[in-house]
This record gives C-alpha cells, structure tokens and sequence, in this order.
DNA sequence: CGCCCTGTTGAAGGGAATCAACTCCGGTGG
DNA sequence: CCACCGGAGTTGATTCCCTTCAACAGGGCG
C-alpha cells in the first residue's frame, strides 16, 4: 500500500453547463491558489468540510482507508476537475495528489451563497449530483461483477476521455494505485496490462506509464 | 438470476428532516397511489423518469444489468422509503418490487417546482442526494475490500437499522438478491450466514429468511 | 400428493491473491 | 563517471477462497 490516494466527490462537476457557473464562481469568491507536492493531502477523511477544490494542474485521488490497510479509491480527480464539494459538516474521503498539483480552493460558504441565490444553479448542482450517483453506480457495477479485463478497459477508456486524448495516455498514478479504485492488486493490474498489450488492445510505453489504445472499439466492447 | 432487482437512489432521501418536507409534497402534489404484485417492475433503466415513488409497504430493488445475466443490485427500498429520483431524463436503474408493494407516485414536475419555490428544500435535496453518495462510496469500499462475512455483517446491520428492530429482521428478499447486491453468489450468502451462525453471532429462523441479531457487538466489529 | 421454488450442502475447479525474485530506471554520493 | 540504492513495475510459483456444478431438503400451493 502506498500513501497516495483520491476525491471522487465529482468527477462530473466539471462537465457540461456547470463549467460556466462554477468558473463565475471563481470570480466572485476570489479562490485562493495552493500548490501542492506529490503525496501530499489536501483534507483527510472526517476532517471538517470548509472549502472545495479546482485543479488547474495535476492530479488527485480520494479514497477511503480501513483498519488495516484495505483502500478504496473512489475517484481519480484530472486537472480542470472540481471535487471536495461535501454537504455534510467533514469530509468522507481523504484527498491526496498524485503529483504536483496546484488548485483553487473555495470556501464552502461560496457554494453556499450561490446556490440560496440562484435556484437553476441549484438544479444544476442536483444535476451535477445525480451524475455523480450514476458514475458510483457504474462503478459498484464494475467493483461487484467485472473481469479485471473489463475493468481495466473502462478505466482507461473513461481516462482517456477525460484527458480529451483517445490514442495515447500518460498514467498519473501508481499501478497500485489503479489496484485500489479497480478492486484488485498491483500485480493482477500488472499483469492484466501485459496481457491486453500481448492481446493487440494496448501498447504500453515508458515503463508503462504511457498507454497506447490501439483498438478502442475492442475495448469498448468489454463494457456490457 | 432471478427478476428481482432494487433501487437506491434514496435510500436517504427519508431520513431526518427530508421526511417532513417529503410528506408535505406528498399532500401538495396528490400523488397517486399504485399497487403492485411481487416481481414486478416501477420502471426499467434508460426509461424516461418521469415520476418518483415513496412505499407504503412492502420493498423494492434497483439494479442494473450487463449484456449477460451479471447485475448489480445497487440498494434496497424499504417502507417508508422515497427512491427513484434521478435529475437525467432517465432511470439510471431498474426497480422491481420484492414482494407486493404499494408506493406513492409523484411527478417528477412536482419536485422541481418545490426546488424551485423553496431555496432551502432544494437545500436538503443536495443534501439527502449527498448521503446517497455517501453511501454509495461505502458500497464501493465494501464491494471492493471486504470479505463475504464482512459484507454479510454490514448488510444485516443496516437492514435491522432500517427496520427499526435491532434483535430480530425478516429479510424480504433472496439470497440471491442479497449476492448480487453484495458482490457474491447465493451459495456464498448462504454458507457465510450458516457459519456465522454456528460461530453464535446470528440465529436463523424460518427457513432462513429470520434473523436474529445474537451478537452486535461482534457484528460491529466487522466493519472496520 | 406432487411439483416448484428457495435454501442448503457437498465436491471440484479456477482465478485472483499472496509471496517472492528480478529488472529497470533515477537519484545520490563517493 | 560509476557504484550503490530504493522505488516502481513485471514476472513466476504457490495457495486459497470463492465460484461453479450438482444434488438434496423443506415448504407452499395448486
């Protein structure tokens, strides 16, 4: 186990209309910057919820830790991405970067204020929920019942639409790492890449932490 | 695989002050009743989402489904309980009742209007929606990390709190529908149980569809 | 009574976890 | 400049737990 871990509060914030709203909103609440080093955390789990983040660049995991040291990565947070939105009074998750990451931090109270003022805005927070729901659905899905085949296809499909690249991905984060959101260990994630690459599916590079998709419709295949 | 699937959505949504807010609508927007036979379905994934449902008694599941007979059954819907509200334009899941049920039926116009009329309602909404999410990631963690006795123990756990009764709970659904709602199969769920009650933390009653609740301490401890 | 469905139990097999060794690279310091 | 070192990734061998396949038991209901 290593120390990185991730927020997947919302990986769905940052899409669509909600962009525009929630950029204005960098405006009005003056976001302060924060740059962090590699390994480090921006709030741990049960720590009280005041503020919420954007990455500008980087990335960061959230995860939720057991006793000993069984982990689950919820999410993996891309840079542009908007996460750390909690409505209970403490976090749920642990947030942590993956790398070097700079971000704008915004006062919960900011969110706040907006959503009282501004009922089509709230809708669209709601919106912007349920789309998350739906994602932790998918991802229970995957967790519950997939091959580590299909679990690795939709990860790096859905990364690599997020990083707006369908041909080549560099990995921000460990193999460990994509064990712990994936459900399984290093060594079947390990594995499971050598074999798609063996397979024609992917090409690995740069001590595989850069991913080919060399046939993405074969992968898509995999999902359902 | 059986038909029996579940919905989640809101396994929250009536928990504390929503309740009242919720029954206020109840009356404001003249939901209509519906009755419905064991096994049936409120409304399948993809399908428009045009109304959301509180029981009155009896169950429901929310599931979904891969190409083959693979499901996932997100959450169970016990009475009492408001489920099947999603922002999309369609359900997310498929809801099938376990056992004859009789719901409420709200438009989904009718919540809108409320989150619109009532800034702090809307409020709650994102609230409740943010206790699914929550809940939705502790599945994930389950799913992921734990083992059947574990996930057994959790199940039980939040089922008796649910139903308010602490000792003894009558499950409404199968085996099989707690296996595909834990990750497992239902030779799995029943082995796991039989054990658990040899080691005296359960007792088993009625061909297995009681279960006392001998031992919540031990069962506690289970969980992290 | 007999069928069907649910649950239980048994035996066998498979697939991922575990344990372990090795490679590769990058950084550090001699 | 190079030897050493540590971390990440890969690969191999083994183990074990859950799944799979199968048979049986017990009720409910026609």
């Amino acid at each position: 186990m290593n120390i990185n871990t991730n927020t997947t509060v919302s990986r769905h914030f940052s899409s669509e209309v909600d962009r525009a709203r929630l950029d204005m909103s960098d405006v009005e609440c003056s976001g302060q910057r924060q740059t962090l080093a590699k390994g480090q955390d921006l709030f741990a789990e049960g720590a009280p919820a005041n503020f919420f983040y954007r990455i500008l660049y980087g990335s960061v995991g959230s995860s939720k830790l057991l006793s000993d040291a069984r982990r689950q990565i919820d999410s993996f947070h891309l840079a542009g991405e908007i996460f750390g939105y909690e409505c209970g009074e403490v976090h749920g998750v642990t947030a942590t970067t993956l790398e070097d990451t700079k971000v704008v931090v915004f006062p919960r109270s900011c969110f706040r204020d907006l959503m009282q003022g501004d009922p089509a805005l709230a809708e669209q927070l709601v919106s912007a929920m349920s789309a998350n729901l739906q994602r932790a659905r998918d991802l229970m899905l995957l967790l519950a019942r997939k091959t580590p085949q299909e679990k690795l296809a939709m990860f790096l499909l859905d990364l690599a639409a997020r990083l707006k690249n369908t041909k080549r991905i560099t990995l921000p984060m460990y193999r460990a790492d994509i064990a712990d959101h994936l459900g399984l260990t290093k060594e079947t994630v390990s594995r499971t890449m050598t074999q798609m690459a063996r397979d024609g599916l992917i090409g690995l590079e740069a001590i595989g932490r850069t991913v080919r998709l060399i046939d993405p419709v074969r992968l898509r295949e995999l999902n359902s």
